[in-house]
DNA sequence: CGAGGGTTTGAAGTGCATCAAATAGTGTGG
DNA sequence: CCACACTATTTGATGCACTTCAAACCCTCG
């Protein structure tokens, strides 16, 4: 079930270049992204792995170099709640310098995955000592509270299949490539793991997706859809939403 | 409607008694917070004062001094997405520094209040020269950031009268003093509004209520509530939560 | 006292959940 | 390459929670 590989010295620079790619790091400068890379470890996983569960001693923080992560809490009876399913470039973990250094959620790989795992107290040197990072930081986080905000005000504006639509809106590659033309994507993970991610039940998921493929006219495989137009999509979608469509910096890999 | 009060040198030091007492700069030294306050304004305002709406040119950030103020959204056809409704010491307006200096939501005095309005260039001033004020900064946001994982969590876990439930119990005044012997509290704001806060209709809030009253005994006498012990409200609401009730630092007063 | 908003109650409808079962899809060992 | 086991997904039937629409009630305040 685990496979761990720690990468040698020859390889770091690869995870640096990589490392310069995520938002958060982008502005570091090569010795500040040394200084983080010390001790990384970069680990190949398997579905169904669990990264740590909430409540775990927090040392290390993660960031996605490809693959999907589920961030979740439990109640005592077993039931989920997601907080969030993350993919490449996406860091998790890292909040947990303002914990009582504990995780407060669990962290599990849906899909296969590399996840890079580097020390909390290297970053928190980082931030105290840097208020340039510190800026960066608060940046992504400021970017994460909006995100949040729109999650709330989509659970209770939109319906189910109001909430699919614009989470395939989010899942177009660009916007300036997708207007006008026909496009195919593949669901990112199983049906039942985004029905949790929207907040419904999977026969809800199910029924709802061909809702929105009568009202929007998308085509639907298995998991690949064929999309003629993102125009319907978009009319039926983001009518109970608070912001536009081109919704800047909420996720949406389209509008980016 | 608008009265505003722009308070001279004498009582800004009242002011700065109450800056320092607010968590997010609960470290900053006498000069920092005066820069900070200078040009500052005391705002005395009534209810139903739009303080900004979503999409102004920000260039000042609010801290609540006592009241309450409504943080909300709005579709084209007006229906309002209520992102959070904030109290003494709490502050909004201030990550609109990393947005393109507009606010991306609207702000509503929804109580009698009074509001402290302080320059947000003076704020980012600070973060870019102190690290620790940068630090202090971040953990307020990271612990925004948990009470919005919280708030998405009992959306889908939580049904209404338990929802409710957990609001009455984030009233308390404290924990220890409130455990075992009976208390009284007032409901803050509207009933219409706390439903909306909890995202519900007031007449599912109304009959939400008396489900409650019947669960766990306590007394409704229109806005004011008796309750005879917590413990019932803890065994009802928090069964469906992933936070045992202790709910530390999740903006509950009984938890601070 | 009367107007108007906040709140409650009633009746009916809708959306989603739940339970149950069929079907499709995937990976396994033979 | 096929049969089997197992899981993911779909479909059907039913129930419940919440919404919606409508009307009554209550409370406050001029």
């Amino acid at each position: 079930m685990q496979q761990v590989k720690a990468i040698d010295n020859h390889t770091s620079s690869n995870s640096g270049d990589f490392l310069k790619s995520v938002q958060l790091f982008g502005e570091c400068t090569d010795k500040e992204v040394d200084l983080l890379l010390e001790g990384h470890i970069l680990e190949r996983c398997t579905k169904g792995k669990m990264l740590f569960v909430s409540g775990d001693n927090a040392e290390r923080y993660y960031v996605i170099k490809n693959g999907w992560v589920k961030i979740f809490r439990e109640t005592l009876d077993g039931a989920q709640a997601i907080i969030d399913i993350l993919t490449e470039g996406h860091t998790f973990g890292e909040t947990s310098i303002f914990e009582e250094n504990t995780y407060p959620y669990s962290a599990e790989v849906v899909e296969p995955s590399e996840i890079l795992s580097l020390s909390l107290r290297k970053l928190r040197y980082l931030i105290e000592n840097n208020p340039k990072f510190a800026l960066s930081m608060l940046s992504s986080m400021a970017r994460y509270r909006r995100q949040q905000d729109t999650e709330i005000e989509h659970r209770s504006l939109q319906n189910a299949p109001q909430r699919i639509g614009c989470f395939i809106l989010r899942l177009m590659p660009n916007q300036n490539e997708a207007k006008g033309r026909p496009i195919t994507i593949h669901l990112p993970y199983d049906k039942t793991l985004i029905a949790s991610r929207l907040g419904m039940q999977p026969e809800t998921f199910s029924r709802a997706l061909s809702k929105l493929k009568d009202a929007t006219g998308i085509n639907i495989k298995g998991s690949t859809l064929e999309i003629q137009s993102i125009d319907p999509l978009i009319d039926f979608s983001c009518s109970a939403c608070t912001s536009e469509f081109p919704c800047k910096d909420l996720g949406c890999k389209s509008c980016v």
